[in-house]
DNA sequence: ATTGTTACCTACTGGTCGGTAGATAGATCG
DNA sequence: CGATCTATCTACCGACCAGTAGGTAACAAT
């Protein structure tokens, strides 16, 4: 009985830790999204949280671990996604524009963003080697959900590689220009640059197999550009 | 006479002087691309250039002077390209093509990169203002290359700033992970992903007849992805 | 020879920033 | 109550860095 209440005071307390804990590392990204990591000072941070610098301290250990977690939490958002993805039985070329979508949202939240727009360069070698190798996962899965799709013949032939640096760049170049001010939603811009991917800029002849084709790329939901 | 021999000296020396100056912003260019704009110190640049620090003041005023120098001498030519090909009286498709690829080759090169790597944030007000107003019109030219390709009926209807955004987005990445040690040449790059954007990732029903939309889209040019 | 100019230097400043030392108010617990 | 632990503070340090002051050797112009 006392054992329970001391273990249960202590969890209610480290709660309360993590809480405050992800806080910090939300705004930390924000500032560092608004900034760029390097002009985003821990005073100015700490301002933001109303707290003094040293308090940040308490939380973290250095500057570049609060930019490793943000990063960290976002691929790991992007990992949990994709895989999610990948172990439904949907056709390849689905798999893809399912991922796209849910990709392009991740990349207009805070974590998402600050993975996309902050140097790894920053990062310790050690954290920068980790992250690299989690993206650099995330980029191969992506890759060889292409080369599936090529091989089940809803992809037409393509240089993977290429096709999958044009797919996340377009993407990830969203974290520069957009702002949720405007009338589109991350969804939409994601679906948006999924059908200009699909479809291609050169008009289709006939009109209504291509028409098909995008339903099925697309599952059950809307398109508009 | 006189007065010639004086002219012609001070030329000389004018000439040195620039020489000097761009020699300045091209290694700039490379340490900023390197490292981050931040990261780069003046004292780092004056060592790569076997000079003090001091002397760098002697050509340019301030450190994000060279950063607009640099970003300026790499829009101008982005400029002067895309003034090139809209001359020229080729389809709206085929100009866009043009630009697109050449555009990749200068996102290679050293100001390219650093015009799209480096933070615009850096920059003071007025010198931001004007490199936005510089891209904004390159940006805004692309839409109306495409819009006059849908009303051409070369591109299919789509929404030509979401697009251009895309088309951008993918090339801009490209200085992230573009490297000249690869196989691939820049123009290669841009040939691929010209490629995807034009024909899309579903496979054309009518193979001969894409062929042709194809190759009258790419003008003579080989393409290979 | 004198004067001025060019192209560079040595030496320094002022400010910012990441990070630390060490204290303290308040809660927790025996 | 006294002891301990948590969360936060004030005050400071050392490093770095953009930018400046002021000098100087070389060279040219008069």
């Amino acid at each position: 009985m006392k054992k329970a209440a001391w273990t249960e005071a202590l969890q209610k307390r480290d709660e309360q830790y993590q809480l405050k804990r992800q806080a910090l590392l939300q705004t930390a990204a924000r500032a560092f999204n608004e900034l760029g990591f390097d002009r985003a000072s821990l005073d100015d941070l700490a301002r933001r949280l109303n707290v003094t610098k040293p308090t940040l301290y308490y939380y973290i250990k250095s500057k570049d671990e609060i930019l490793f977690e943000c990063q960290k939490q976002a691929v790991e958002h992007m990992r949990l996604t994709l895989d999610q993805i990948r172990s439904s039985d949907k056709p390849a070329l689905e798999k893809l524009s399912l991922f796209l979508v849910r990709y392009t949202e991740l990349v207009a939240e805070d974590f998402g963003r600050c993975l996309v727009l902050s140097s790894h360069k920053a990062l310790q070698p050690k954290n920068r080697a980790k992250m690299a190798a989690a993206r650099r996962r995330l980029d191969n899965d992506v890759r060889n959900l292409i080369a599936q799709g090529i091989a089940e013949g809803s992809i037409a032939p393509c240089n993977p590689k290429l096709v999958t640096s044009a797919l996340f760049g377009a993407v990830n170049w969203t974290a520069h220009w957009y702002s949720r001010d405007g009338e589109l939603t991350p969804r939409a811009v994601g679906e948006a640059f999924l059908s200009t991917f699909l479809s291609g800029l050169v008009p289709r002849q006939a009109a209504q197999t291509v028409r098909k084709d995008q339903k099925q790329a697309r599952g059950e939901r809307a398109l508009r550009v």
